[in-house]
DNA sequence: CTGAAAGCGCTTACAG
DNA sequence: CTGAAAGCGCTTACAG
């Protein structure tokens, strides 16, 4: 079943079926009735590869999952399947929250994954075997970033999640991010406001913008609290587990113990928990906990986690405002857009005295 | 940049071109390692559209997760983003393994959801509009297959997770389900081999093939070690965590206390964890909790949770196998696939004398 | 081994 | 308002 079937069943010419299906203005009702209705009798729907190839969009959005934990190992040598994104928990809830709001959009999504340098080219080439229209790429550090922005077209229309635009905006690409700077002032904030004035920090990935902002933030805040940045105080994670864990340990022998510990995401403050208990000490009585990010299993933890909430699905649909706004070339007037962040309150934070 | 723009450069036919890219045996290697440098040095890549229409595959393959859960409401009436596929946890991981797997196989992945029997013609408009070579249909209850697999073309090439193949087999479905009668047979058999012998359940949807089963294989376990099938005993759930909480409330509500409790999946123990401990009883010193999935969470209850093993990479690499398989018409020796589960012991079952 | 040409199923100026 | 025709960028018999 073609176009041509259908023109024929109808009495009419392929242009004219086409001209219906593309809703233009000039066909008079009755002719339109008549098409669609054999349309819908004979489950028509026009080949999609034949309309891209014909000129229309694809109507289909890229996302790119970079999880490049090993630049050493290609992702052949990856042998073990249970290591890949499966296990990831960050990112499903945002691919999840992106294929939502696609369909929503009337936008089919292509979803692809990338664990070395070596696959970096897989960006490329769904542009340019122009399987999608446009494309959001998430997880990467700036190092990765500036590679793929160098090998793509320059009107390959991508925007990018938790960039740092400062270093590789060649003014093509554009970027959502959240508040990273300001939800990090709120908890330490919050925590001060809680009389804690020992305060440890495990940083994230400091390659990633996230990891990066959300350190100085940290710093800044103790800073106008009068606060005292203690080195000991400081664990350098990546947004692991088990940096939250070997973080936490660290700032618990130095001796000197924190009244709370802000962990970069909810992931290393599982870690902390895990490292906190084994040293015996009881959360929040003896040390108050604080994550970021507000994933699913936070609320789950015991004691449940106090954390600052982020809106993946708010993210995903800045994102996909900024491609299709790009799409159909309407004037984009911010190409950077931010989302905010708020802090929430649950049992791993304790007043003191 | 397209074939014949290379052709030119190189100094061949299109056909040429094509057919080293297509690799084709006559070519000689000289010619062969020309074109290919022309390709590598213009960065050419075929575009897709064009080669489905000239009748390649599309090397993409589709994954609907249908999560129809009112049928009265059609999509465009849902409002508040957060309630969408978002907030699954199960699906997530079987999604990602899925496009981990299909990416490994060169593959593509489009992925779709449907929360709506009124969606359920995007699965046919997918295949009809050549957009996809084959797909996995993921989470419908048997009411929605009947429907898909009656819309839907004989030769799309589909396989199902956790259907029910009795009902709805028309030969030309292909199924991959995991072993949940062994599985909670063995679950059971635990929880005896422990000393229970009070045994309470909360049932999964029993819409859902996994659902039904589960509560088959429990029935059975029982009567198979001259267990009492106490009606205070069963809860009636649907896999979510407030139905596992109120089940719970239901079971402990009866008055007699049943020292072991099997719900049908993870998310349900979750919501009896807490209605446990709202009735003040510890679990296992109390109660022991058996669950199903060994999702991502119940590693991190407390007390950790004791469950069976699903490994959705497993399923998914299944799907996949029977998938490709079909497309590339090789022989199928089986068009149903089981996998196997195992239970993980952890800290929610206690032994009781 | 290789090129010219037909064909895949659409869309869209163009002409009427 | 509508049809005939060109064109999108490939692949693949066909002929040599």
């Amino acid at each position: 079943m073609n176009s041509k079937d259908i023109a024929k069943i109808v009495g009419v010419s392929r242009s004219t079926v086409s001209r219906v299906i593309n809703n233009y203005p000039d066909i008079p009702q009755a002719t339109r009735e008549k098409v669609l209705k054999a349309i819908k009798e004979y489950n028509y729907y026009p080949n999609a590869s034949a309309r891209r190839l014909a000129g229309m969009k694809s109507s289909t959005l890229g996302i790119f999952i970079i999880d490049i934990k090993d630049n050493e190992k290609p992702h052949h040598v990856i042998e073990n399947n249970e290591d890949l994104l499966y296990g990831n928990s960050y990112f499903s809830p945002f691919i999840n929250a992106f294929i939502d709001q696609s369909n929503k959009a009337q936008y089919h999504v292509l979803v692809s994954t990338i664990y070395s340098s070596d696959e970096l080219w897989k960006i490329q080439s769904a542009f340019y075997e122009k399987r999608i229209d446009g494309a959001v790429i998430i997880g990467s550090s700036s190092i990765d970033y500036s590679k793929i922005f160098e090998i793509m077209d320059k009107d390959s229309i991508t925007v990018a999640v938790d960039l740092d635009m400062e270093k590789e905006n060649t003014g093509t690409v554009m970027s959502v991010n959240i508040n990273n700077y300001g939800g990090v002032s709120d908890a330490i904030d919050y925590l001060v406001e809680l009389g804690h004035k020992d305060i440890a920090v495990i940083t994230g990935d400091l390659n990633k913008l996230s990891g990066k902002i959300r350190f100085e933030s940290f710093k800044d805040a103790l800073l106008r609290h009068g606060l005292p940045l203690n080195n000991d105080f400081i664990a350098y994670g990546d947004f692991t587990e088990n940096s939250g864990y070997e973080g936490m340990k660290k700032i618990l022998a130095s001796g000197k113990k924190p009244t709370a510990v802000f962990t970069s995401n909810d992931t290393m403050a599982i870690g902390a928990y895990r490292a906190i208990k084994e040293y015996g000490l009881k959360i929040p009585e003896d040390i108050s906990v604080m994550g970021f990010d507000n994933s699913y299993i936070s609320q789950y933890m015991s004691p449940p986690l106090t954390t600052v909430n982020v809106s993946l699905p708010e993210i995903a649909k800045c994102s996909i405002e900024l491609l299709l706004d790009s799409i159909n070339n309407k004037e984009i007037k911010n190409r950077q857009k931010t989302v905010n962040v708020q802090i929430v309150k649950r049992n791993s934070c304790k007043k003191i005295v």
